[in-house]
DNA sequence: GGTCTTAGTTCACGGCCTGGAGGAAGGGAG
DNA sequence: CTCCCTTCCTCCAGGCCGTGAACTAAGACC
């Protein structure tokens, strides 16, 4: 059990948390509805929301017919009263976005790197942090936050294991907060297009749910109770390492048998060449073209990775008892497009009834660029929690 | 996010929470040790501390040593100040068992059932409860409440679904509660005796736990963040219906290659049956005897066994990463007792290679039959929740 | 223009935690 | 035995907070 002091501060902070938060995600409020939501007492929703307008975090927004008297004048964060930053780091380019509060792209940059050493990901971090400031005219001082996502495991704002990257224990968010004055969240690169999903695609309003993603390898993120979860230390969420095939395929991770060495698209790639298949271009084009291909062996393979990925699924399911999969990644979407509908029938012969019949089983939204925008729900999130108050 | 109001009166509560809470978990502690761990303030502490006492929640108990000054008093939940009861519900028996606030046994009923519906069960709750009542010469209002566990899901206090027993739709708390005024809670077995090893066993200490129960069939129960976690609809930790042989042998769930077909006490035996083997004697005899005979058949099941075990443990580690992972179960106690080890040197061959080293893997300690102490902590999660207000 | 209805505001009140002053309870030196 | 020191605990004034009731604001309808 939590042991944390309530003090009398704690009690109005939390409420103008719950206040400005409810504002944010339930779109325009007024100060009625809110009472409602809150059940907290007229007097004192006016009275936060006063303050909350003060200090510019929430603006009033027209005023809409109320049921016979006073019209209901209309609550919204203001779009423009702070921005966040959002950074991906992929292997082989950093892309910088910053976004108003209403999470609209006011500015972009991509920068291709080499080599991803973590000198040269913070450097072109920063760089591509001041770029956008300096391109979307915003005081450095407006920016609330910068995310940044990275794929490996991040514990504490350090990574601590990114083998695509092949860094250890690198201090990511203290290495880039030695470059800049604004505040430094770091996370998996999962867990930010999970959040994005969760927030503005087909996550919304699940609290247990699970995004699977799967491109040329295969991972997820985890919500459990409306937040992710992390799990002991920060690893939680690695779905393609479950064994699916006892004493299987040899898997990258060395071990037997994992969903991603079956349903990862390199897992797929490397199963249709083994039946005699054979592949042109790149991973993604051979993919496609894998996909639209009727003839044999390709049809097997894929009716046999809707199989594996429903197992995986399926397991998913049982143990966790989510209300929603969510199926993204590059992979997981081009397969979705065309057999999502087979999927959800083969989980069905995987799963327990009880369970499969409360999942629902959908596609990602937002599409592979929502990784930046995850990341940079990151300070948001940290505003709403501390109900507006700002950091430093 | 949780859309909730806080009162003046909520942090009292909150406060009186913590302070009861910290007392029932970490011992005999002082008023200075509580401002210590609770970060109130003295002042507070003394309070909220009188008051407590005042309702006879609390009592002190004897003094300790100071670092130089005035002796320490120590304060404990005073171990009478109200009792609990909880049932197990079994298919052929129900038990019933009182407990004080330490929780210590005193008194015990069992009752043998012969058809397990669910008018037989609710009569023999209710004589379990008022025959421990009256053995003990505790006065009926001075029970705190009925904890119930049985083996099925639970959602919001009814049975939705309990296989075994075959029970559908069945609102057993409030068949219970039509026949006393103490209090029901109703909730699943895998869950109570995860509960009880999490309090009094041998996952004290820790927050994100797995409890994996092999028995017959295979279940677990599932710790995130200090609680146990449900799922949407709380069917989560349906571990053994996880598929890890895609394609293999039938499970009684009808789906192919789950992990209980595999190391569930009535699949080893079916593989041992069909490698060859011949059977004397009820189930579990079966087993202990398969366990100690180092031939051929019998050892390479075995071996196979943990092979499959540590293929699940290995699927729950990447997945949830969690710090502790208690096996428990009949035949999970058994396998365990000989091949722990072994167990967990096969985990770490299917487990990716950082949460396998964040995660301890330990035996039950409370061995089969703790289900009615896990049960009858419902009561106890509530009163501490409560910060020792009483209900009705 | 008057009245009705609903939305939002003001204010006295009771409840809460806190810091500081002071009391309680034991140890140790003389 | 007395006095002083240290530490634990309690008491009290003070500052915040949310609430309910009275009150004001703002449109609709007749």
């Amino acid at each position: 059990m939590e042991v944390r002091r309530t003090t009398v501060r704690d009690m109005r902070r939390s409420n103008r948390s719950v206040i400005l938060a409810s504002i944010y995600r339930e779109g325009p409020l007024s100060r009625q509805e809110l009472t409602v939501r809150t059940s907290l007492s007229a007097a004192s929703v006016s009275n936060l929301v006063a303050e909350l307008i003060t200090e510019g975090v929430v603006e009033e927004a027209g005023s809409v017919e109320s049921e016979g008297g006073r019209p209901r004048v209309l609550l919204r964060v203001a779009p423009t009263f702070r921005y966040v930053v959002g950074a991906e780091v992929g292997e082989t380019r950093v892309r910088v976005e910053l976004f108003d509060l209403a999470m609209n792209v006011l500015a972009r940059s991509d920068h291709p790197i080499s080599s991803p050493t973590p000198a040269e990901v913070v450097k072109h971090v920063l760089e591509g942090l001041s770029s956008v400031v300096t391109s979307s005219g915003v005081q450095p001082e407006q920016v609330l936050g910068l995310g940044v996502a990275v794929s490996g495991v991040v514990e504490d704002n350090a990574i601590v294991d990114a083998q695509t990257l092949g860094w250890e224990a690198v201090p990511l968010a203290k290495l880039i907060a030695e470059g800049t004055d604004i505040p430094v969240h770091v996370d998996n690169g999962a867990n930010m297009l999970g959040q994005a999903e969760m927030w503005f695609g087909a996550g919304r309003g699940a609290t247990d749910a699970v995004v699977a993603l799967v491109g040329s390898g295969v991972g997820s993120a985890l919500v459990a109770g409306g937040s992710s979860y992390r799990g002991a230390r920060s690893s939680a969420g690695e779905w393609g390492h479950m064994t699916i095939v006892y004493g299987g395929r040899q898997c990258r991770c060395g071990a037997l048998g994992c969903l991603e060495a079956y349903v990862g698209a390199e897992g797929i790639l490397d199963r249709y060449r083994l039946a005699g298949g054979t592949l042109t271009g790149d991973e993604e084009t051979a993919f496609v073209e894998l996909l639209d291909d009727k003839s044999e062996p390709a049809a097997t393979i894929i009716a046999d990775t809707i199989g594996y990925l429903a197992a995986g699924f399926a397991n998913l399911v049982n143990l966790v008892n989510p209300e929603r999969i969510v199926l993204g990644g590059w992979a997981g979407l081009l397969l979705g497009e065309k057999h999502l509908d087979e999927l959800r029938v083969e989980v069905g012969k995987h799963a327990l009834r009880r369970p499969y019949a409360q999942v629902s089983i959908v596609l990602c939204e937002l599409g592979r660029d929502a990784v930046a925008l995850g990341a940079a729900t990151l300070p948001v999130v940290r505003l709403l929690r501390d109900g507006g108050a700002l950091p430093r």
